[in-house]
DNA sequence: TGCCAATTTCATTTTTTTTTGAAATAAATG
DNA sequence: CATTTATTTCAAAAAAAAATGAAATTGGCA
């Protein structure tokens, strides 16, 4: 039982309407980064919670499996969207929401954004051993691949510049 | 039976080698923003297409349905990523890809992240409207609440003007 | 060192998304 | 206006992604 009304954010079995509002904004924020619900969940739980929490209160409180709270906090980690505490006498690890949004978008550019335009880089060589010798002479190829490596050369600048511009 | 070298590319039976990784690059590209493998495809396939397609060659020459066409066309339609085009004596939509990127992203970013944003907005006012009368107090809430806001009101002015930074 | 709680892993199940293709619809042609 | 061709729709199937939880592993501590 609730020792008094602050304690109500804490009880296991409940969640607090501005703790539900919260897992539904990071949810859907998160889905539009691709991850996947239980990854907003935790987020969107951690985001307002006083007090780090361990794995298992995030389980019990979201009522998700230990795998998925397991792999949804692996990625937050390496996302740095979450770092982990240490509190005396308990060898939990517990976790807290990193609230700078742009460390966070940073790291997710760098790491699910920037390898993909690695990759585009090399695809595009390829089409250019690709073309043949009457290809070549074709404006038409020449000018779509020059806009390819324009929209992987722009990319490739202008992503990981971006999370220098905000203030947040 | 082709006629010459340069039909090669047009057989339906034979993606070129050019093809195949232009389909692989906007896949994978699609794939990021959260677009099925067939609009990608599609978009591939026209990408490096001298001529307009019709649905039923884009069907045949990627070997998928006429469902996944169709819908995969709507979608790139609405993204403004295509558009078809008349040609005299054949009452089939003929398509073109749209190769400015810059087009593509901000029709992406109105229709895709925008109206998230949006919702986000109303969301976090339901947010403020169950702060209990405690947490009102508590610097802890009202500073992620804080947060909350400037993101997304960085989202919404941030997103929209950055197709206009991009010259592609 | 051996035990035990905490966490990770991973094969399986569940859920969600995408594709398929047949039927319905629309649109052009004779 | 009947017919043929092109396209869309949508229920069902297939594929892909995510969640589950038991077993394996880790790492602290007695």
């Amino acid at each position: 039982m609730p020792k008094n009304k602050t304690d109500l954010l804490t009880i296991d079995s409940h969640l607090h309407s501005l703790e539900l509002e919260s897992i539904d904004f990071f949810v859907r924020m998160m889905g539009i980064l691709g991850m996947p619900r239980s990854v907003g969940e935790i987020y969107g739980l951690l985001y307002f919670s006083v007090t780090p929490l361990p794995m298992d209160k995030i389980v019990s409180r979201l009522e998700i499996s230990i795998g998925s709270a397991s792999q949804g906090l692996k990625t937050l980690k390496s996302l740095k969207a979450v770092h982990s505490t240490y509190i005396a006498g308990d060898r939990r690890d517990h976790y807290i929401a990193e609230t700078e949004f742009r460390k966070l978008f940073s790291s997710f550019i760098n790491d699910e954004i920037m390898p993909h335009l690695e990759s585009a880089k090399e695809r595009i060589s390829r089409m250019e051993k690709s073309l043949t010798e009457e290809n070549k002479k074709s404006e038409f190829y020449l000018i779509r691949l020059e806009k390819l490596k324009k929209l992987t050369k722009t990319g490739s600048r202008l992503l990981p510049a971006l999370s220098g511009f905000l203030k947040m």
